[in-house]
DNA sequence: GCCTCTCCGTGACGGAAGTCACAGTGGCGC
DNA sequence: GCGCCACTGTGACTTCCGTCACGGAGAGGC
């Protein structure tokens, strides 16, 4: 190993790997662990990194190791929408490399990140050859298929931008959310703009009606923290 | 075989079966398809009929075998979204059956359909012992992330009802519409009500944005066929 | 200290499109 | 034929929210 500017080990060896618990899809025998290791290059990422660009041909397939990445896509007059946050554990560009399609989605780092690139052409030889790791991108193929589809219902199917907004909040108390004594708390870690661009509306409207929401109690901000004192008004709201 | 009051042959036997062509997801060695063949079970339904309902849980995945049907999500309100529709080929519920979650959408047939139906522990078994089956599963799950993408664009990324409309007749044309003296020819195999389903707004939108394109001699339309005249004009329309 | 940059907060305005209401039209059963 | 029903076509009204514009706060950089 070697030690990195950003706080962590680079992992040169997945065997020896110490981020990975049983939820990643490295999660493999040791032959398929060892195949994979050798198929993939380690590489480590400050924050902010493009990984890719949506459009361009699939090359490979990009394991995180340790850290969190954004999906994104964009219109050509600039518009641009995020799709999902990935985070240690997940492959990215998967579908793609099946399919040899170009990726649909832009890919940059938000924190510093471990990453292992492995070639479209080995990949695919080494999923043809180790059922196991084939079977784990079946679930991770499901996973993103999960995500889209919920994204697909909050996007298609709500009314206002404060409905698609509570729904946003709801799933982060489910997911990241930690209970205190005035409600569940919660770091916020976009900016408006960034949360705009998740439900598909506008930086100042996520403003305005976070704004309404404290005015009503629902809940309050105090620097990066939300602490969300009535969930069940946000239930109401959300009529997906 | 059986005859069917539908007009087609119903197939008990995958091995004699003459629907099949090597895009579908069937299209397996003799030995993965004579377990396909033993796991699963052949039925006919008419068309309307509904295969399963989003949120129950997912008892297994549906094989189209001859058919289209129809795949959509509601909202508590009674307003709903068509996802997509899937043609023969296809294995639906594959997502929900691997990852053991309630289904996330309701499939509907929208024609007299062949359907072989297996259950979800049989065919997690069938994937985990048949490798190309398995390699079989993330290209079809790898398709339908790609669809998901590409809906989660058009419905977040466009500015207006009339790009969205737009941009599904381009992908109309470039998947079934055929070159003609005065333009691309189309069948409009869906009323007005279910296209606004289709990119989310209302139905009187889209007769309004037709009209619209029609007066502007974009595209004609006489009974259930529509002729695009001027393509351009469309895709001047669609900044996605 | 000051300058710059990014982010948050608000007001005003206008336009796109959802909603409601109703009229016409064409197919189908009988 | 007649009635029924689903679909299409239009008009009027209203609301949500995107856009533009600006002010202020906080975090670096130097």
């Amino acid at each position: 190993m070697r030690s990195s500017p950003y706080g962590f080990e680079i992992v040169e060896n997945c065997s020896s790997c110490s981020f990975r618990d049983d939820t990643f899809f490295c999660s493999l025998g040791a032959a398929a662990l060892k195949a994979f290791d050798q198929a993939s290059v380690a590489s480590v990422y400050p924050g902010g990194s493009v990984l890719y660009v949506e459009g361009q041909a699939a090359r490979g397939v990009f394991m995180i190791c340790r850290g969190k990445a954004k999906l994104s896509i964009a219109s050509r007059d600039g518009k641009s929408l995020i799709t999902r946050v990935a985070h240690a554990g997940e492959l990215l560009g998967v579908g793609s490399a099946i399919l040899d399609a170009p990726y649909q989605a832009t890919v940059e780092t938000i924190e510093p990140c471990q990453i292992r690139h492995v070639k479209r052409e080995e990949f695919i030889k080494f999923i043809r050859e180790h059922a196991d790791a084939c079977y784990r991108v079946t679930e991770q193929l499901s996973h993103e298929c999960h995500n889209a589809n919920d994204h697909i219902r909050s996007l298609g199917l709500s009314h206002s931008a404060s409905e698609k907004l509570a729904h946003l909040i709801l799933a982060w108390c489910d997911e990241s959310g930690r209970e205190g004594a005035t409600g569940t708390r919660l770091k916020m870690m976009m900016t408006h703009h960034e949360v705009s661009q998740l439900i598909g509306t506008s930086r100042e409207t996520v403003t305005r009606i976070l704004g309404e929401m404290r005015e009503r109690g629902i809940l309050s901000i105090r620097g990066s923290t939300m602490v969300i004192h009535n969930r069940a008004a946000l239930e109401a709201m959300v009529l997906l």
